[in-house]
RNA sequence: GCCCCCGUAGCUCAGCGGAGAGAGCGAAGGACUUCUAAUCCUUUGGUCGCAGGUUCGAGUCCUGCCGGGGGCACCA
């Protein structure tokens, strides 16, 4: 019985309670709640529904839970319940009801652990967004990691996903960026407001390469020609380690595109003519304190220049126009104060600012012997994404990045560059992958035919130690839903660890494969059976964080 | 000044209102002739920043303080 299957069980059980006894029923939440008690003592589940409905019944809660108790152990599934404490009810399962959990994942197979509760939602998920003028730092690192993992759980809970990276290829940085790149050309110094990093130099050289007379065209078609070849090159190299590093994207779009296509224009006349956008001091200003904002913004600067918001609402306007019906921007909390404009360009539209959801994480230091090290280009302490992937591998670079709340600052610690280093819980995780590969491979090569799980005895499995495997295993599809809803991938990073934990513990107890000349009995059978629904859960679970599953480490 | 995030074991961090607060690392000691020891088992370790409040019940929710980080442009 999975532990959607036993709330169900003892939602029904408990409005049968209340109406024998000529009770209301409607003081029973709609959805009975289910846990897993951390004191073992305390029973496999637990349920606080007389708790929580005692009171609008006029009852006290123990009196309550008493008669459910009494009722659902009449249930074939349920090997006791019993009243504890306030009028907690805790709940044993039969084994053979518990062996279910192992059914249900191995009968699901590649999609245990999917859900709908976003079916049929159109979602677009914007994620690192990092400006083309220099490769990607570790920051975008972890928005690339954890965006990604986001857009695999989402997906999983059945929404349509549209990954996507808007290039800020438009306005002042992008300047800055090809003035250095022809400094560079010229074998000059990077202008004040430039950029230094020994990327330049290569990029620059590259542009020469590929036109050679591009340093003696005249001041516009030169700077046009860097801009054009070295924004390019920029892209491609972005592009390329973003893929290494397990992240695709949907659509890249270009914010240069929103300017030359006239689409900003188009949308800043809209606004101007529903009201949005009243002139004042010369410029044009969004009423984006009516949505949240703190203050208005300006988005055509008195100099007739669209402001950078110009080009986001440019940029909302044709998302909107794609039909998505949530857009979710994952934006560093150097961008906090882009939440109300963001908002407010959707409202300014007349669409819910519900529809923008932004998801703001915390900032990543760098850290050397338990202090922070600036991250300086001169210094030339900058660590990219491909610093981090040489050094510890991509799936070890995702897992950190991913396993903790993008609502704490992460330390990324120096010595990960110079020690190699077992001590990411990834290994851990992949490591008991390994061992089920290596147990199934081994069942196979001493020929044990498992037969379908539907005809195996898993009621044999009694250990408590299997006991807390299968139930870890069974509360797998309520983590994906929850980190879906919660936008939370770390959630399911711990998870997984948690169940290689009780693998572990469980390999280490109770032996699955039949020793020397020993016949294969039932339990050797059950137990394979539970070793593939465990290796099941991980390939699972690891694939929506994008880290691989190994057969062997 | 205003806004957002954080403050939990020596360190790094989990803990979407539930019952002696957990993991990893660190420190001390154990377990491999048998399915992978990248593992497992002991032990060590805590005023959950402080003070109020809401609740049957608060690390979790609310308010106010105190620390740390980030943000408050006609820059992008």
């Amino acid at each position: 019985m999975t532990p959607a299957a036993l709330a169900d069980l003892v939602r029904t059980t408990a409005v049968h309670v209340l109406s024998t006894r000529g009770l209301d029923t409607t003081a029973l939440p709609a959805a009975v709640t289910i846990e897993r008690p951390r004191n073992p003592e305390h029973g496999d589940y637990a349920t606080n529904l007389a708790l929580q409905s005692a009171k609008r019944l006029g009852l006290s809660p123990r009196e309550l839970a008493g008669w459910l108790a009494e009722a659902l152990a009449e249930t074939d599934a349920i090997a006791a319940a019993e009243v504890a404490g306030p009028g907690f009810l805790n709940l044993r399962l039969a084994a053979d009801a518990q062996g279910d959990i192992v059914r249900a994942a191995l009968q699901a197979g590649d999609d245990y652990g999917r859900g709908e509760a976003l079916a049929g939602r159109s979602i677009n998920l914007e994620f690192v967004s990092a400006n083309p003028t220099g490769p990607i730092h570790l920051g975008g690192t972890r928005w690339a990691a954890v965006g990604d993992a986001l857009g695999r759980i989402l997906a999983a809970q059945g929404a349509q996903v549209t990954r996507e990276y808007y290039f800020n290829d438009a306005g002042a940085q992008i300047d800055r960026f090809v003035r250095s790149l022809i400094a560079a050309a010229k074998g000059e110094p990077a202008p004040e407001d430039g950029y230094g990093g020994a990327y330049i130099a290569d990029i620059a050289a590259e542009v020469l390469r590929r036109e050679p007379s591009a340093l003696s065209l005249p001041g516009a078609e030169r700077h046009e020609a860097f801009r054009r070849i070295g924004v390019g090159l920029m892209f491609d190299e972005i592009k390329r380690s973003l893929h290494e590093f397990g992240t695709d994207f949907d659509v890249y779009f270009h914010e240069n595109s929103l300017h030359t296509s006239g689409a900003v224009s188009r949308a800043v006349e809209q606004l101007k003519e529903s009201g949005a956008l009243y002139h004042a001091d010369g410029a044009w200003w969004l009423r984006s304190t009516e949505y949240g904002d703190d203050k208005d913004r300006v988005v055509i600067k008195s100099d007739g220049q669209p402001a950078y918001i110009a080009g986001d609402i440019a940029y909302f306007q044709d998302k909107r126009g794609r039909g998505f019906d949530l857009c979710i921007y994952m934006l560093g909390a150097d961008h906090h104060g882009y939440i109300g404009r963001l908002k407010a360009a959707a409202a300014a539209f007349g669409d819910d600012p519900d529809s923008v959801e932004v998801l703001i994480g915390q900032m990543v230091n760098l850290v050397k012997d338990g202090k922070p090290v600036r991250m300086s280009k001169r210094a030339g302490t900058v660590v990219t994404l491909e610093d981090l992937v040489d050094a510890v591998g991509v799936d070890a670079a995702r897992y950190s990045m991913i396993r903790s709340s993008v609502d704490s600052s992460l330390d990324v610690d120096l010595d990960l560059f110079s020690k190699r280093s077992n001590e990411n819980p990834v290994f851990y995780v992949q490591y008991a992958h390994a061992r089920l590969a290596s147990m199934a491979r081994n069942a196979a090569e001493l020929g044990i035919d498992l037969g379908d799980v539907a005809d195996a005895d898993l009621g044999l499995l009694t250990h408590d130690r299997e006991g807390e495997l299968i139930r870890t295993i069974g509360e797998f599809p309520a983590v994906v839903a929850t980190a879906a809803e919660l936008r939370e991938p770390h959630r399911l990073a711990r998870y997984l660890e948690s169940l290689a934990s009780a693998y572990h513990k469980w390999y280490d107890t109770c032996r699955a494969l039949p020793q020397g000349d020993e016949p294969v009995t039932p339990l050797n059978i059950a137990r394979l059976h539970l070793n593939n629904a465990a290796r099941q859960v991980l390939a699972n679970g690891l694939g929506l964080l994008g880290v691989t599953a190994p057969e062997r480490m």
